[in-house]
DNA sequence: CGAGATTTGGGACATATGTCCTTCCCTGAT
DNA sequence: ATCAGGGAAGGACATATGTCCCAAATCTCG
C-alpha cells in the first residue's frame, strides 16, 4: 500500500464517482488516497478493521477462509464500491479478505473519525444504504442460486457474467484457464468438478478449450442454459 | 390483515423496541398498526412493494421460490426486524415472500411517504443501516456455511439454534418432525436427504426420534459436530 | 372399530460432487 | 536438445445428495 498526498487527484474521483455529497466539506480533510499492487491485500479476514475504503479505481476481489482452510471467492467487485461498511457499523472485526486484482485506487477514510464527523450527515447515511442493499441483493441471489442450481448452471451464468460486456461490443469472450481455481472457488466447488463440467460443455459444443483459454461457442445454448443471469455486478 | 387502530399500543412497540427516536413525531401519523393470522403472507414474491413494515411481535417466515418451483427458505425472523427495507431503498419489486408463523404484529408505513417525510432523517437511516448490516452479515455467514459444509453439519447447527434458548433455561429442546420439510428448505437440501442425515445422526445416538418430534439426545456431540453456530439469529 | 385419506419414513437407483493421485504438457535452466 | 519442476487435466474411487416411488404409521370420520 502506497499513500498519494494528491487532493487534486482525491477530489477528481469524488467526482467521477458522484461523492461529492456523501464526503462533504467537514469530511474531506480527512480522506485519503492509497493504490495497492495487483496480489495485495487491502485488508484481512480476521484483522480489526480502522479504515473505510471507497474503491475508485481498479478490480477487487472478496474472498472467505474457513478455519478448515478452504477458500470461498465472495465476488469480484468494480468502483464504486466501499470495503468495511458492514463492520464499521456493526464494529466488528473484517469478515472477509480483500485483494487487489488490477492496480487499485481507493479512498480511505478512520473509521473512528467517521463515526464521529459523519453518523449525522445524511447523504452520507443514504450512500451507504444504497452501497450495502445492493450489496445484500446480489448476495441473497447468489446464495439461491448456488443452493438451487448445480454447478454446470453456475458455470454457463457465471461465463456470461465474465465473457460480455454489453456496454463494450468487441470485448473477447474467454476465460484464461489460470483463473480456473478462482472460479471455482466462486462458484462453490472444487477445481477437479469444474474440470469435469466444462469437459462435458465442451463435448457438447458450448464452449471451447484451447491455448490457454475458454471460449465460449455457443452463446445463445450457454444462456438456455443459465436461464437467469447471476453473477453481473 | 387487519388493521389496529390504537395508537396507544402502537407508541407501546415504539418504546419497547427502542424506536422512538427511529420514528421521531413527525412521522408519527403516518404509522399504522397490522396483525397477521398464522400462515397469512405479509408480502408476496415479485407483487409490487410500497409498504415497509417492522415487525414488532411474533415469528415470521421467509422464504423464495425459483423458476422451477423449488422452496428455499430463507430464515426465521423475530422482532425487531424490517421487511421490505431492500425493496424501499433500491425500488424493487418483493423479493422474498414473508408470512407469518405465529401471530403477527407489524407497524406499516407507505414507502413513498416515508421517503418523503423520512429520507433526511438521521436516526431512521442509522436504524436501518443497522437492520440491513445485520441481515447482511447473516446471510453472509449462511451463503459461506452452506456452501463449505455438508447436511450433516448444516442440521446439527440448527438443531441447536432451535432446540435451545440461552435466555430460557427450562425450554425444551426438540424439533417436531412436521417441521421437517421446511428445515430441508432452510438448510438447502431435500426432505428424502434429511431424513437419511436424521437417521444417521439417530444411530449415533446424537439425536432421537420418538412421539412425533426430534429430541436432543448429546448436545456436546452435536456441538463438536456443528463446529460453530449458524442460524443464530 | 375400520376403510380410506394423509402424513411420515425409507428403499432403490441415478446424479452431482469431492478427494487423491497420476499423467501430460509447458517452460526455463543447463 | 535434455531434464527438472510446476501447473493443468483427467482417471478412479468414495461420498453426498436428489428423485421417484412405495410402505408404514397415523389420523379422520362414519
Amino acid at each position: 500500500m502506497r499513500e498519494i498526498k494528491d487532493s487534486g487527484l482525491l477530489h477528481q474521483y469524488l467526482v467521477q464517482h458522484d461523492l461529492e455529497q456523501v464526503f462533504h466539506e467537514p469530511l474531506r480533510p480527512l480522506l485519503n488516497l492509497y493504490v495497492f499492487e495487483p496480489g495485495e491485500a487491502l485488508c484481512s479476514q480476521g484483522a480489526s478493521a480502522d479504515m473505510l475504503y471507497v474503491l475508485v479505481k481498479g478490480k477487487i476481489k472478496i474472498y472467505t477462509t474457513s478455519p478448515e482452510g478452504k477458500t470461498l471467492v465472495i465476488s469480484f467487485k468494480n468502483p464504486p464500491e466501499v470495503i468495511g461498511d458492514i463492520e464499521y457499523i456493526r464494529d466488528l472485526n473484517i469478515i472477509n479478505t480483500v485483494e487487489a486484482v488490477s492496480p487499485v485506487t481507493v479512498i480511505g477514510i478512520n473509521g473512528k473519525t467517521l463515526k464521529r464527523y459523519g453518523d449525522d450527515h445524511a447523504p452520507l447515511l443514504r450512500f451507504m444504504l444504497d452501497i450495502i442493499t445492493k450489496k445484500f441483493y446480489i448476495k441473497s441471489d447468489f446464495l439461491s442460486f448456488n443452493l438451487m442450481y448445480p454447478v454446470e448452471v453456475r458455470l454457463a451464468s457465471y461465463l456470461l457474467s465474465v465473457c460480455y460486456d454489453e456496454s463494450d461490443e468487441g470485448f473477447e469472450g474467454r476465460l484464461a484457464t489460470s483463473e480456473l481455481t478462482d472460479t471455482a472457488n466462486l462458484i462453490g466447488t472444487s477445481y477437479r468438478h469444474l474440470n469435469r463440467v466444462i469437459r462435458k460443455l465442451s463435448e457438447e459444443g458450448l464452449v471451447e478449450r484451447s491455448g490457454g483459454y475458454l471460449h465460449v461457442r455457443d452463446r445463445a445454448l450457454l444462456e438456455q442454459l443459465a436461464g437467469r443471469n447471476l453473477y453481473e455486478h
